[in-house]
DNA sequence: GAAAAGATGTTACTTTGTATCGTTTACTCT
DNA sequence: AGAGTAAACGATACAAAGTAACATCTTTTC
C-alpha cells in the first residue's frame, strides 16, 4: 500500500513536505512542458501549507493576504490554477469536502482514496491494490466498467486518537 | 453483494420501483414514528421517477411545474425534506454530482456505493463486504479508525456497453 | 383546549463555481 | 529581432448549491 499516512497524521518536519511537493512539481511540469507559473506555483504552496484540504475560498483569502502583490485575488484566476493543478495530477480535489489537497506522488499512476480525519482534518493519500481489485471485481459482477473512482474515508486518525 | 444494478441497467417496470420505495418508507416512517409529510412523500417521489440521481434544483424544477398546488416550491422546503429522506436512508447523497437518488434497501444496515454511468446517469447501489473490508483493512493498516465513507464509481453501464 | 413540538412559507443570504471578454505575457517561426 | 499565434491573466458579472432566521401553521401531548 502506497500512502503518506505515516507523515501526515504524526509530527514532522513540513517544510520537506512542501519542498519536495514544488521541486516535484517543477520537474514533472518541466518534463511536460506545462507552465507551472508563479500564480499556479503560490496555488500549490498555498494548499500545501498543511495537511488539510484547502476550499477554493480558502485559497483566494490566504493569497489575497499574504501575498506581497497588491491586489487582491479573484476566484476565476484561482479556479483557473486549480484545474491546471488537478489536470497536471499534482493536487486532488475531494468531493465530500468541496476541497482540495496536494497530491504526494504525482506523476506515479495511482488510484487513490483518502483518510480524512474528522476531528483535525488532516487528509492522507493512500493507493491500495486490494481496495481497487474489490471494487472492479465488485462493478464486474454488475456488468459494469469502472472509469474513475471517488473514495473519500472519513473517521478517526492515528494522532487523534491518541 | 447486495445490489439494484440488475434493475437499474435494464429494461423494468419502474413503476414497481417507485410503488415500493414509497410503500417502503411508509412502512419505516411508521415504525419510527417519523412523519412522512406529503411534501416529503412528493420529493422522494420525485426523486425515484428515475435511476437518474437528481439535484436539489432539479426537484425544486419538478415540484413547482407538476404539483397540483399553485405555488412555486421553495429551496428551504425542499433541502428539509432532503434532509429528512437522508437522515431516514430513503435517499442517498451523490457527492461527486451533488444530488440525490432513492435508497432501493432502507432500514436494512449496509454500508453502500455507487456505479454511476457516464453515458446514461443511471446510477446503481451496491453494498459489498469484499470492498468493504479492503477499505476497512487499508485503513487499518495506516491506524486509520473508519467512521463513513464516500464510494462513488464512475464507468459505463452494461446498458450503455451494449 | 392549552402548551409544546414539529413542519412549512418567506426573505434574504452565503458558499462554490463559471462564462465572457479584453488585455497581457510567452512561445514560434521567419 | 519582430510579427504572429497561443496561452495565461484581470475583471465583471453571473449561475448553481445550500442555509440562517423568523413568522406562521399544523400536529401531538397532556
Ligand atoms: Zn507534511
Ligand atoms: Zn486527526
Ligand atoms: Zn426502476
Ligand atoms: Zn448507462
Amino acid at each position: 500500500m502506497l500512502t503518506n499516512s505515516r507523515i501526515a497524521y504524526h509530527r514532522h518536519d513540513h517544510k520537506r513536505c512542501i519542498n519536495a511537493a514544488l521541486c516535484r512539481a517543477r520537474e514533472l511540469c518541466d518534463a511536460r512542458k506545462a507552465r507551472l507559473t508563479p500564480i499556479r506555483e503560490t496555488v500549490l504552496k498555498t494548499i500545501w501549507a498543511s495537511h488539510r484540504p484547502l476550499g477554493a475560498y480558502e485559497i483566494v483569502d490566504q493569497m489575497s493576504q499574504s501575498e506581497t502583490s497588491a491586489h487582491r485575488v479573484l476566484p476565476p484566476t484561482v479556479y483557473r490554477a486549480i484545474q491546471f493543478l488537478v489536470d497536471q495530477g499534482l493536487i486532488h480535489r475531494l468531493s465530500s469536502l468541496n476541497a482540495y489537497i496536494g497530491c504526494p506522488f504525482p506523476g506515479n499512476y495511482h488510484s487513490d482514496f483518502f483518510l480524512i480525519c474528522e476531528q483535525c482534518g488532516s487528509t492522507a493519500e493512500c493507493s491500495d491494490d486490494q481496495v481497487d481489485h474489490a471494487v472492479i471485481n465488485a462493478a464486474g459482477r454488475a456488468n459494469f466498467q469502472v472509469g474513475s473512482k471517488v473514495i473519500e474515508i472519513v473517521g478517526i486518525c492515528p494522532e487523534c486518537r491518541g
